[in-house]
DNA sequence: TAGATTGGTGTAAGCGCTTTCATTTTTAAC
DNA sequence: GTTAAAAATGAAAGCGCTTACACCAATCTA
């Protein structure tokens, strides 16, 4: 492989001025840069990356932390980071924390000591103070599906509460008065507060919240259906469930099929997240938008300005969720 | 931050020494060893991986190159891989394809600028030729879905043939006579592979093949849809679809639910790659079993002992595929 | 025309490690 | 107690690049 002093030789100028013309960072006229271009071209240069980091103290990546690699939500986040970067020249080095504090923690290290500009986290388990610590060196920080208020302006996450009241003020516009609420894991942040829009709405149309009616599940396929049998065997009756997301509502809508419960005859569902499977099932589901690509989108750019750009990056906004009307809601 | 200067002065031993113990590669006598821990713990010392790079020549990155970073079918593949490498200390850049030639081409040249110690490629785009050929420099490189006979060894695959055609001997003996084959994009090998398996089934069935009954979806859950429409509107009868994977039965299967047919009263299906959302819409989907992770695992373990294991990796086994009956499927 | 700019280029000192080779210390053997 | 072999350590030369600084020539300024 050439190296830059190869290059310098057969260009016949100094190894800073290949540097320059490689940088594109200062003033080298134009016959000099067109001599070395061309001995760059025919040597086939390419510059060492690492070589390039060690000297500049930089490491041109980015530190990517997500709950999992896998599943519809995070997939399409990490598309859209990964392109962005790369569409910069830089990388990202995802890092699955498993929403556990130990796990978190260790792939914050593996990060940090990789070296990496910069990080895009989204943690569940890692206190708030540790973030703010952490945003405090001078490793740049952005938090996705989080809300630290010391933090706000870095902070890329949805208005959950108001996705959960949409949903719910929804089904209640439809007439449904007797509602059940599959809901996201307790200790998840915006679990939690999808949770309180649904109370929300309640509030507003004068339904009292039935904690019989509401059940805990993992936000995965599994954790619905166990929670649907669960309601379902708990004999309170109800027309209407609410879920935390997409995939539990998947999850409980099988449980019903399984009992011979026509959905949305007998029952109506509305999820969460619009990912894209449940469109394809029947009925099609009602659901609401979470726009993660755009929020990928978002954190890697703020993160791009705010590392290499010359000009700081402005506020991330706070991202709005909208109810996307399908099937699988009945109006009463 | 330390470095390793300061170890070396708070210890009162050689750069070298330390190295040494950092690296555990040589014999350092226990007190000294002792003394150089005693001084790291006290620094907080941490290695920086990008000067260890640099002096070492190894960067301690793998390059994965897929297709695509979301989606049912990459997750969980990129989650074995992220694992395993991280469990050795080691870890990989991921970076999309797009099933483009020129797009991979340009992820590969990215990845390998990255200098990455070894690449995992899924790719479907790039020639054998250029394959073969990468495979001689001396970065490592396992091929992940694809199989090239000069690269037999480093080929991490499942026997998509055998896939197609048990998926199709089943429905076969479930009595179904008049089948229709939903095809992946023709481009894809194991597209190609999959519907060969199939047309091996019809033989050994006497059954003929009709091209008018094989329809080319995208893999995707639209492309299955209209593929299914078109199956719907040729006018040729058949009882039972097998689907080139999974998303494109779910598409498929939506497309019949609209026309208020049965499924699997009136059309029967069977899928591929047993992805996770499928289990659970109505009726479960019958499909056959891609062990994506075990493929991750198989390949990123074979990386790591051909890069940085004393003894090289053994050949890798072509990856079986298996019916996973459900109630997609009516026996007639 | 002297002096001050400016643009263009080169020199060389690192960045934080690894690793070869030489040197010193320890151990074992007699 | 010698002496040779083995074990432990240190000195120093890079790895391929960036960048502060120095330098020289060309261009202005008055």
């Amino acid at each position: 492989m050439a190296t830059i002093y190869d290059v310098s030789i057969l260009a016949g100028v100094s190894l800073a001025t290949v540097s320059r013309v490689v940088n594109n960072n200062a003033k080298v006229s134009d016959k000099t840069r067109k001599k070395v271009h061309d001995a760059m071209e025919q040597l086939g240069y390419r510059p060492n990356n690492i070589a390039q980091s060690l000297a500049s103290n930089r490491s041109n990546s980015i530190g990517v932390l997500v709950s999992q690699l896998d599943g519809p939500y995070y997939g399409p986040m990490m598309r859209q980071i990964e392109a962005v970067l790369r569409g910069a020249n830089k990388h990202a080095i995802f890092a699955a924390g498993h929403s556990d504090a130990e796990q978190e923690q260790e792939a914050m290290d593996f990060l940090l000591n990789r070296g990496c500009d910069a990080l895009i986290v989204d943690v569940e388990a890692l206190s708030d103070e540790y973030l703010v610590k952490l945003s405090q060196s001078k490793t740049p920080l952005v938090l996705i599906n989080r809300h630290i208020e010391a933090l706000r302006d870095r902070c890329v996450h949805l208005d959950n509460v108001q996705g959960g009241y949409l949903a719910t003020r929804y089904v209640l516009e439809q007439g449904h008065t007797r509602l059940a609420f599959i809901a996201g894991p307790h200790e998840k942040l915006d679990a939690r507060d999808r949770l309180t829009g649904y109370r929300k709405a309640l509030d507003e149309f004068g339904i009292k919240f039935d904690a019989k009616l509401c059940c805990e599940g993992d936000y995965h396929e599994e954790g619905g259906y166990q929670a649907m049998q669960h309601l379902l065997d708990a004999g309170r009756p109800f027309t209407c469930v609410v879920c935390a997301n997409d995939q539990m509502a998947s999850g409980a809508i099988a449980a019903c099929m399984e009992r011979g419960l026509k959905v949305p005859g007998d029952i109506s569902f509305v999820g969460f997240d619009n990912i894209p499977f449940p469109r394809y099932i029947s009925p099609k589901l009602t659901t609401i938008s979470n726009p993660i690509e755009a929020m990928g989108l978002a954190a890697a750019s703020w993160i791009l300005r705010q590392t290499y750009g010359e000009t700081p990056p402005s506020a991330t906004p706070v991202f709005q969720p909208e109810l996307i009307e399908r099937e699988s809601v009945r109006k009463l």
